[in-house]
Formats: C-alpha cells, structure tokens, sequence
DNA sequence: TTGAGTATTGGACCGATGGACAGGTAGCAA
DNA sequence: TTGCTACCTGTCCATCGGTCCAATACTCAA
C-alpha cells in the first residue's frame, strides 16, 4: 500500500513530509505508472490535468486527496467529482492532515472546512430530483396510509407500526391493505423493495 | 462529552448497542436538554422533526450523526444541511458504526455510500466501496445461505425460493435462520433492507 | 339531506413465517 | 477413528401477515 505525494518538479511542502515522513514524492507520469487499488495518493491541484489524474487512480481504487494552495468551493466539486475522499489547503499543520488520512480510510470525505457549507449546499442541484419518484408513488395513498407505508418500509412490524401510530394492529392491516392495492403489491416485502429503488423489478412467484 | 442515541420508545438497534456499548439512549425531548458542545449524537431518521432537532444540536457544537431505515438523496441532504456530519444505514454492522465515529470525529463527513454517488456524481462507484461492503456483508454467509438470503431479498417468498435451488421450504427456513443469527436481523424484511441497497439483481419468476 | 371518501375497529380464516426441537448425509482435517 | 462443518429434511407450534366479512363516525361536497 503506496503513499504518495503528486507534484509538479520539487514542490516541498514541508508539513506534509511532517506528517507522512514514510511517503514518497513522485510526478504525475510515476504516479500513473504505480498508482494501485488501496495506495493512498496526494494530488497537488496547481498540476496540470489534475481532475483527470484523480479520476483515472480512484478508478483503480486508490484513495485519493487533493491539497490546494487556495482552496474555493468550484475547485473542491471538481476533486469530489472525480474520484478525491478529501480536500484540504496544501499549507495545513502537520496534525490536520493526518486527520484527513484517519478520514479517508475510514471511507470518510473530508473537505476545507470553509468550504463545506458551500459544497454541502452544491449538492443540493444534484439531489432534487431524486425522490420525486418516491413521492409520486406515495401520493395516490391517504395521510393514514403513507405514514403506514412508511413506518412499513422501515422494516417495522404491524404491531410496531401500530403503536408508533397509536392505533390497534387492526387498523393498520386495514390502511396496509389499501396500500397493497394502491401501489399493485402483493405484500409488505415488494413494498419495501418499491420504495427502497423504484427502479427495481418485482418478482413474479407465481 | 455525552454519547446519546436519540430514538422513539425503545427502538431496539442492537448493532448499534454494540458498537458503542457506553453510550447511552433518550428520547427527543431528553436530548434537547442535555446535549451541549462536543457531545456526539445519532438520530434516527424516523423521529417526527428530526431535522429541526438535528439543526438545534448541530447549532451548539454538537456532532450529529443520522441513521435511516431506508437511506435515501433526499434524506441525506436533509441530514447535511440540517448540520448532520454522518448518514447511515441504521442496521449498519457495529464496525462501520465505528467508521462513522472516527471519521467524524475528526472533521469528516460519513455518507452512506450508496449515495454518496449520487451527491458527488459516481465518486463512490468508481472507489470500488460499493461490491467491498457487500463481500462484507455476505462473507460470513456459507454458498447456500448467499442463494437463499439474495432470493429473499427479491422478495421471494420461502416457497419460491425452495423451488429456485430446487430444495424443501424447510431447508431453506434453516438457512434463513442462519442467514439472520449471521447477520444480527430479526426477520426477512430487515435482510431486505440490508442487502437491497447493495444489489439490485432482477428477480426471475420462479 | 344524501352520498362519497376517509379513518377507525372488530371477528374470523388461513397461509406464511420463524424458532425449537431432532434428526440424516457428505466431505474434510486432525 | 473422531470431530467439525456444510447441507438437507422432518415435526410441532406460536406468531405474524393478508384478506374476507362486517360496523361506526367524521368531513366534505353535491
């Protein structure tokens, strides 16, 4: 498992060599060269083609973090985006930078915090559209019915649901087998899998 | 420093019990009194308003984690932006709970993987993490056990299965059985919710 | 007022489910 | 051989889940 620093001719960064005195400094060409799944790559963002060679080695499965020398919110999007689990200002204390490798092995993402509300917020586009599906799906049922679904959806029992909603076991069959026809399900299972990944196929048992 | 696990009633998470066995579990209303600054904090995403909760304690330093029944984009960024710093599956295995803490105990952000795709656009996909965890979940499964606990995860019924691997519906209640000590779920609808968002395999009629 | 829709509950029925017993075979390693 | 594991099957039983029958009450619109 390599550690390596991507960078442009002899960039020292002297707290990072604090940090990671075990690593090794290499350029682009040698990190395409040797880059492997599970290897852990520092990519410098003043690189030319940086997102490219980002995206290529976390395509192989190494884990990788992109430090800058002026961190913004457009430049921490594009290394999320192209494979990176962390982004940070190149100059940062020794101590901070280890805190972004206990991150990123961890399958955490770590970015500049200045810049976390922002790129948090950027998401936001990305995200809209997602669950419109689910809503769509929930709205031919009453207000009894969905939160029924819901707490089914869960995973949750009849009598859980019952007493989540306080109302007898009874009723909450009563409101299920509304939903059951409603939404074309035979049971709670296709239920949960419908809601879960619209996208997914039911299985035909017949 | 507090470690609470805020849940409706007893909602009983024993993977959770487990990862942070000191730790201790209250209601809404307990939790809006007693968390402060540098406590850490898993909600549950079935709470009626917890992204106002998750924001009131966020907002005074507090590190929020948000565990779903069924992880989805929208509720993801419902948790980040309410000031969440972790979102996971609620029957995570203890280990990835521990994940969760480390990483956000050191300023990182943990978000179910699945859809940590969708919020940085295939980032996660191409770090290979999605077929690592489910070779997690299943590893521990004998060949048979993976047959059955995938075909129930279809949403076949018992029957249906016995007739796909062409054995009794007895014998496939006793690898089910086993599937569920193995993975720590109580029953087929919580497998369902473990491993649907890992495969979503087309089921064949049987 | 009447009717439709929603929310609630009850009883009864029966298949599906999961656990607790208690076995059987086969293969593989010490 | 003995011991272990995976795999397969059986019976019994308590519970859960889904659907049939039915009823009451409330809101809203025609």
């Amino acid at each position: 498992m390599a550690h390596l620093f991507v960078c442009q001719g002899r960039d020292e960064i002297p707290r990072w060599r604090e940090a990671f005195p075990q690593a090794r400094l290499v350029n682009p060409q040698q990190a395409r060269a040797w880059a492997g799944r599970g290897d852990r790559i520092w990519v410098m963002s003043n690189l030319e083609g940086w997102p490219a060679l980002v995206s290529t080695l976390s395509g192989r499965g190494a884990t990788l973090m992109v430090l800058s020398y002026a961190p913004n919110s457009l430049e921490a999007f594009q290394a999320l985006n192209a494979g990176a689990r962390g982004y940070a200002h190149a100059l940062s204390p020794a101590e901070l930078l280890r805190q972004v490798e206990v991150v990123t092995t961890n399958q955490g993402i770590w970015v500049w915090p200045e810049l976390l509300a922002q790129v948090v917020g950027g998401t936001f586009k990305a995200l809209g559209g997602e669950s419109r599906l689910q809503e769509e799906i929930l709205a031919v049922l009453t207000g009894r019915e969905r939160a029924v679904a819901l707490a089914v959806a869960e995973g949750q029992s009849n009598k859980a649901v019952a007493r989540r909603l306080d109302i007898t076991e009874r009723t909450v069959k009563a409101h299920l087998g509304a939903v059951f026809r409603k939404l074309g399900v035979r049971d709670r299972m296709q239920l949960i899998l419908r809601l879960s990944h619209q996208d997914a196929s039911v299985a035909d048992s017949g």
